[in-house]
DNA sequence: TATTGTTATACTCTATAACTATA
DNA sequence: TATAGTTATAGAGTATAACAATA
């Protein structure tokens, strides 16, 4: 009735699960959640962010964003203050607390990484990651 | 101190945000849950489960699965009884009702799949599920 | 005693919408 | 009026653990 095992959706969502909760279990341990590690990891890539471009680097809702960056201000990681010039955006950025803890999770990260890719050739690393990108350009979400 | 754009965990969550936002948002309309979509297909696809293996075929832990089948047997999508052999295990299954649901909304799920792929060339479609399947393979948990 | 599944608790996420401040 | 972000609410997910029934 419905093939599973060759369904992408289901072979991206299980892929994604078991990373998920293999690595966030681990993190959880140094007392960070994955949706904080998923915000520490976007503003060591990109620096200081706008609140809505953090929401989509992250694919995390606005809303509960909002909500999960009071929590990390309050717990010293990020610094949350008014732009300069629009007054209605929000600029985060890591606080030095922030990039330790975030410098102390990387080799963790990238661990779990490379767990993902042994029995990998670099050629198929490379394949991989590109394909994933064109999915998520082929589902830009049209103009309305 | 970063580079996200080609860190596998963030490229497969992306697109496998993206997924589930855009094809969650129209089964929604049509009553059905993102995950209660899983469960129906996982059960279109491999007939009655025992609940555990329920729970690892969508990726979706166990209690929070059984509560969400309780929920499916209460809108009459699902059977669930306990099995002849061991009677701690619990069988889980469509209903008639659960099967034409089902039937329903997968061309609608094939439609995003075919979208995510638009661009593809089969060759490419069947090398990104094979590397998504090993790098599932590659994360299983190891004996403890 | 171990396994399968259910239930409880506290916290977090999601969807939706109302709301504030600024443009 | 539109945009950026915050807050409120209800329902659902998650982590953890206790629990019942069965093996």
């Amino acid at each position: 009735m419905f093939d599973l095992g060759h369904y992408l959706p289901y072979l991206i969502n299980r892929a994604g699960a078991r990373l998920a909760v293999e690595f966030g279990r681990e993190i959880r341990r140094r007392g960070i959640a994955l949706q904080e590690w998923r915000v520490l990891a976007a503003l060591a890539d990109q620096g200081g962010q706008r609140l809505s471009d953090l929401a989509g680097l992250t694919s995390i809702d606005l809303s509960t964003l909002s909500r999960l960056v009071g929590r990390m201000v309050r717990a010293g990681l990020l610094s949350r203050e008014r732009m300069d010039g629009d007054q209605r955006e929000v600029s985060v950025a890591l606080t030095d607390k922030g990039q330790r803890i975030t410098r102390a999770i990387i080799p963790i990260a990238q661990r779990y990484e490379r767990r993902a890719f042994r029995s990998f050739m670099p050629a198929e690393e490379a394949t991989l990651k590109a394909l994933l990108l064109r999915v998520y350009a082929n589902l830009e979400r049209p103009e309305r």
